[in-house]
DNA sequence: ATGGTGACCTGACCGC
DNA sequence: TGCGGTCAGGTCACCA
């Protein structure tokens, strides 16, 4: 679930939901995630009660800032954010699953809970700037900014060979262009997922700049739907999935010209893409 | 510096 | 029903 569109949704969602409250505790069941959940995090906070003074986000890094210092964390592939309120504490439902790995505990009584099968997620904490923690320090421009542009993405390429896809999926180069979009985005743009990066003219940066904001936007807007079962998380697909044009339909008709949709592996992902569209 | 590959994990699905 | 194989929305670390 967790392209950029998804973690900007979250985001807005925690916001409204949690800037002012106070973590009071931290239950770890589970510390392996991609990196082991820092161990000072199960005793801060009965310390030092954290008070949440922003919700962020950096690329797909979501950052709960308090005064003490900031929660760094990415949902990796199979990631869920739920926060869970009082009322269906105090009813028992409150089941814990197989994947519930993080309880933060609310003074408010409600429970933020960190879900995630494959565990390839993170749960981070710095007491510094996040922005120069090694993960956020190199990242690119994010897609909607400004400095995404034309020209950054031109004098990116003019000198990589690698695969285009493979260039905007690099988040050095611009971040939150995750395999689905960089597909949606290269189909909506004319341009094959294999072109050579330095072969791309300016123009052809051009389009595929738009069309990457294009294609991001779009699906925050359809992620907006996904708000609603926040407090309710029923994990289902985001309304987006409807809209795609490539992405995972191999073999069925291309929607512009009615041709087949070919897929081919680059880099170890899957890749969709219209012979007769994009060149 | 750049580019290519494996690694981390679990679960869902498909064909036999 | 069970088993083995394959795939999955991410990205870091390592190698040449």
């Amino acid at each position: 679930m967790p392209e950029l569109p998804e973690v900007e949704t979250v985001c807005r969602g925690l916001k409204n939901e949690l800037v002012g409250e106070t973590i009071s505790s931290i239950l770890v069941r589970e510390h392996r995630l991609r990196w082991r959940i820092p161990e000072i995090l199960s005793t801060l906070p009965l310390v030092h009660p954290l008070k949440i003074r922003e919700i962020t986000r950096r690329a797909k890094y979501l950052l709960i800032s308090t005064q003490k210092g900031t929660l760094i964390i990415h949902l990796g592939m199979s990631g869920r954010i739920s926060l869970i309120p009082q009322s269906s504490i105090r009813k028992q439902n409150l089941a814990v699953g197989k994947h519930d790995h993080v309880d933060f505990n609310l003074k408010n009584g409600k429970i933020l809970r960190y879900t995630d099968p494959r565990r390839f997620g993170a749960i981070l904490w710095t007491e510094q700037d996040p922005y120069i923690h090694k993960l956020l320090n190199k990242l690119g421009p994010e897609p909607l900014s400004k400095e995404f542009s034309a020209h950054y993405l031109f004098q990116r390429a003019h000198h990589r060979k690698t695969m285009i896809k493979q260039l905007i999926m690099n988040a050095n180069v611009v971040v939150g262009v995750g395999n689905i979009y960089a597909n949606e985005a290269l189909f909506a743009a004319n341009i094959l997922p294999t072109r050579r990066s330095h072969t791309l003219s300016l123009m052809e940066c051009q389009r595929l700049t738009d069309k990457i904001k294009v294609v991001l936007e779009k699906a925050i807007k359809a992620g907006g739907t996904t708000l609603k079962d926040f407090a309710n998380p029923k994990g289902k697909p985001g309304y987006f999935v409807q809209k795609l044009s490539v992405y995972g339909k191999e073999g069925e008709l291309c929607p512009s010209c009615n041709k087949q949709i070919l897929a081919i592996r680059i880099g170890l992902r899957s890749t969709f893409y219209c012979k007769f569209c994009q060149v």
